[in-house]
DNA sequence: AAGTAATTTGTCATCGATGTCATAAAGCGG
DNA sequence: CCGCTTTATGACATCGATGACAAATTACTT
């Protein structure tokens, strides 16, 4: 008796149907049952090779092409990654971004890309349709979401596991994944040690990311651990990460009466605005003064000269995040949680120094 | 009779379950038939509101999540929309890309995002395996992709619908979004003129790209058109998009015995490019010169002082290629096809000109 | 109060694929 | 050429949800 599956019309139950060819077409055009195309498609060894090709065949003549679907219905879904972006036009975001994808691709598992727009109204509902629709199981949270404390609870209601990616503040129940932004700065400081310079300025950034603490607190700690003198306050002027700023803290460093012979700037772009200013005063760099960014942003290598900079292991970082989800789903020790995870940092060195 | 569905065990028949409660159990504790579930899910309204109650009460205690696979097979998947980022830090890709993600929020789509690595190894069957595992059938390509003749034959024999976003050469099969290059540049050179200025000069972009072209032709037409004579060779000299080759020409412009008043460049890098040789030349901006650059990128706000520059009017593109996938799915029409979408753009002043 | 219309709810089949298990076809030794 | 193992294929149930339709319940008429 002709089973359903091979009527063909294109309306049925009120329901759209694609033209798409199903596994029943294959079977019937290649005269076999539908179980035999399914091994074929999973590549059972289980299929005379005469059958095998009259199955490739049909499929290649019906352009079949398995429904997802249905398959993960029967088999149990691979969830997919689900990734909040709040500004993909941002270096840091778009840079970590192509991390996910590359480190995704590599394990053969699929990111789930959102929108999550800051004072949204009804975040809640949106979100839940988002990991429904998307099936997502495992969530990977940028700064400054990733210390949204409402966003975790909710996350954390849901059942969803996270991964944290340089929190501020550790969380008790997921794991993060950060480099040591304050072991990075005295890296950074000592180089310029290495390369002559002591006295060296900084442009810290907004005082409310942890980062610019921590880099901050980097680049103080270089200078007790070589037994030198601290910086005198003058030397370190607060920013907020954007250009502008760094272009006013600029000037007011390079124009004081003992001026400095390097800058340790707290991101590239604000470094890039150090250059600029540089420019304007006609100083030579990195003759005269020597700067250096942080996070090799693209603006990094766009400026002239091309900044020496901090390289964050986006890509390294991506991929241990990624790891955490496959251990956690598998062995699920709960000590695994709340690991700091911490991934080596690199210097950089371009033209600026 | 019990149904099979109510076992509640973690593994059987050797598939992985998971812990997510089913339609099933939900009926099971409401005491009601999983279609009532169904309907309560669905918002129907033929729910007496103590029954709804009940539901609700129970989907809330099991944390009840209705499963996509399922649901997409019953009623036909609403495929999601592919996108293929070359570079998600460059600029332009991360812009639209942001632009796309906004517009299939507002439409209720999900965007499926995937990395393309130029010269991969094997890119069909990694093509193969997105639009399979992701169910794609609606695909936006940028440049330059849009122009990969063997890319869009491989979509095209997968029954793949794409629009070409700003492609160098129409296709015949599918439509295009673009904005108009040419009279852009026209437009920013008529603005230039209406500042008093003549002696404008333009720095290129890559020769290879239809952008440049296009935008150096509306250039001198504007010339054209208000009978003006066009700009000595000299004036015109090509770079390659990045801030270098932009800094190299700026530096042969500026140094020119009748030297310019204005310099167009063909994308803000190499305008901000621009503005650092003015500053290494001791030349005020805008007072001794102006400068515009080309497509809003986040640099052109970044440097000091601000760019004037065209921004492309990404997010309405979005919007119009979604609007010819929901068109094209329902009627089909041929004739839809083909079609040059032309958006309008906007010039956006700033503190260079 | 009985009969009919309207509202609620349930039963069953189905979407497209795959696991289980049974059956059919080969292979093989004697 | 007959039993017996091995290999190849098929029948059927199932994953979780919803459409079609039937059954049960309630509301409304006269």
């Amino acid at each position: 008796m002709a089973r359903l599956h091979h009527t063909h019309t294109a309306q049925k139950n009120g329901i759209l149907k694609t033209d798409m060819a199903t596994i029943y077409d294959v079977a019937e055009l290649a005269g076999v049952s539908a179980k035999t195309v399914s091994r074929v498609v999973n590549e059972d060894k289980a299929v005379k090779t005469a059958t095998r090709e009259k199955v490739v065949a049909a499929m290649a003549q019906l352009d079949y092409r398995p429904n997802t679907q249905a398959r993960q219905l029967r088999t149990g879904a691979p969830s997919s990654v689900g990734f909040l972006l709040e500004d993909p036009t941002s270096g840091y975001q778009g840079r970590f971004h192509h991390a996910m994808l590359t480190a995704c691709m590599e394990s053969g598992k699929h990111l789930a890309v959102e929108l999550y727009e800051a004072g949204m109204a009804d975040w809640q509902a949106y979100l839940d349709r988002f990991i429904t629709d998307a099936q997502i199981r495992d969530m990977i949270l940028l700064p400054t979401l990733c210390d949204f404390g409402p966003l975790k609870s909710f996350l954390k209601s849901r059942g969803i596991h996270c991964v944290l990616i340089s929190p501020s503040t550790p969380d008790s129940h997921y794991a993060s994944v950060a480099m040591d932004d304050r072991l990075a700065a005295r890296d950074v400081v000592e180089y310029l040690f290495g390369r002559g310079h002591t006295k060296i300025a900084h442009i810290a950034g907004h005082p409310d990311h942890a980062a610019s603490i921590l880099r901050r607190n980097g680049f103080y700690e270089a200078f007790d651990a070589a037994n030198l003198k601290r910086p005198a306050p003058d030397y370190v002027v607060h920013g907020d990460f954007l250009f502008k700023s760094g272009f006013l803290a600029a000037e007011r460093l390079l124009s004081l009466p003992d001026r400095p012979t390097a800058i340790f700037a707290c991101n590239d772009e604000m470094a890039a605005a150090a250059c600029s200013v540089a420019h304007k005063m006609g100083l030579r760099i990195p003759q005269d003064i020597a700067i250096v960014g942080f996070d090799d942003a693209p603006i990094s290598s766009a400026v002239w000269p091309a900044l020496t900079t901090v390289r964050q292991p986006y890509l390294e970082m991506a991929r241990r995040s990624i790891q955490i989800f496959n251990t956690e789903s598998d062995t699920l020790q709960p000590s695994d949680r709340q690991i700091r995870h911490i991934i080596p940092h690199e210097i950089v060195e371009r033209e600026t120094t």
